[in-house]
DNA sequence: CCAGTTATGTTATAGTATTACGCTTGCTAC
DNA sequence: GTAGCAAGCGTAATACTATAACATAACTGG
């Protein structure tokens, strides 16, 4: 499964799926699934598409979780920490993990035009800068791999010149 | 050369070679290397270690040669789109490049101890992530790959619990 | 010189993230 | 049970990163 997150899929049970498995994770763990904590996975499940914490915050001030931005930096820093979600560095901005449960060190392919993200695999790539690292003496503890360029929706859209919108809250 | 900026060097040559192909670059393609860029440009050959756009600024305003934000990232962006530098994102920040004149996509060695990047070739990694955008039907525009970790100074240096500065500001 | 373009100066504001401190909650040891 | 402790949450304040908008100045080609 190379990329999640442009090919249509049932994504109830994506999100179903997700949400049960970290439920588990979490039990197994002993680390706490707060309704802060699960909402906010919730939210960020919810679309294939990265969210900035001031994205979460409102939704979570909406629904009376918490107004400040420390409450959604806490919820984003334990769904990272625990491998639930992931940070898009390049966008400043988080994705729930699409391949949650599995041990990864994730690659992103963002769409610039309708902002979609997609989770594939790193482990190719992985292994010739681990090369590149050891010849260097170099120890990686994190490897951020990331690609922006158009999704395959966006190529044909009269070349992706407008703001096109996708996903579940359009 | 896989990996200039953990190795030691001659680095005033590395400098002035980075200024002259730069100044070269310049001329052949009429772009205009003015006294902010340059100086900027300067700052950052001066340590191989990535920048925030305000330490930049905090210099410039110093030398008065421009005391508001834009006047960094106005020259960032320059340098940056040159391929004078690139942005490591995982950092918010800049650095300049260390193999001017090659067209290459960069790959950063980020030390978390030290503060300093050694800027490697992604050649091989980026063949397979290509294979990877290819099979998802994506085109990948720019990529993004940095690794965090330890350099070969700082794991010996007892674990690396604190903060050692490195470089020609230490 | 003149018009067009590119660069700079400056103000204001938007967007991202952290520190600090006090309160509450849930667990463990007694 | 309840005292003590650790983890989580509420809130205010602040730091850090980045851009928009608009006026002025400098360079370019005719
Ligand atoms: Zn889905
Ligand atoms: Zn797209
Ligand atoms: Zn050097
Ligand atoms: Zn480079």
């Amino acid at each position: 499964m190379p990329a999640i997150g442009f090919q249509p899929h049932d994504h109830s049970a994506c999100v179903d799926g997700a949400l049960s498995k970290a439920q588990a994770h979490c039990a197994a763990l002993g680390l706490r699934m707060t309704p802060v904590r699960r909402r906010t996975l919730e939210i960020l499940l919810a679309e294939h598409r990265a969210l900035g914490a001031y994205d979460i915050l409102g939704v979570l001030s909406e629904e009376g979780l918490g107004a400040q931005p420390p409450v959604a930096y806490r919820a984003l820093d334990f769904l990272v920490k625990a491998g639930f979600a992931h940070k898009v560095e390049a966008l400043n901005a988080y994705i729930a993990c699409a391949h949650l449960g599995a041990d990864h060190t994730p690659a992103f392919l963002i769409c610039r035009a309708c902002k979609s993200v997609a989770e594939a695999d790193t482990a190719p790539a992985k292994g010739r800068l681990d090369d590149a690292a050891r010849a260097a003496g170099f120890v990686i503890e994190r490897t951020v791999v990331e690609a922006e360029g158009l999704c395959p929706d966006c190529q044909t859209d009269t070349k992706a010149e407008g703001t096109k919108a996708k996903g579940t809250t359009p």
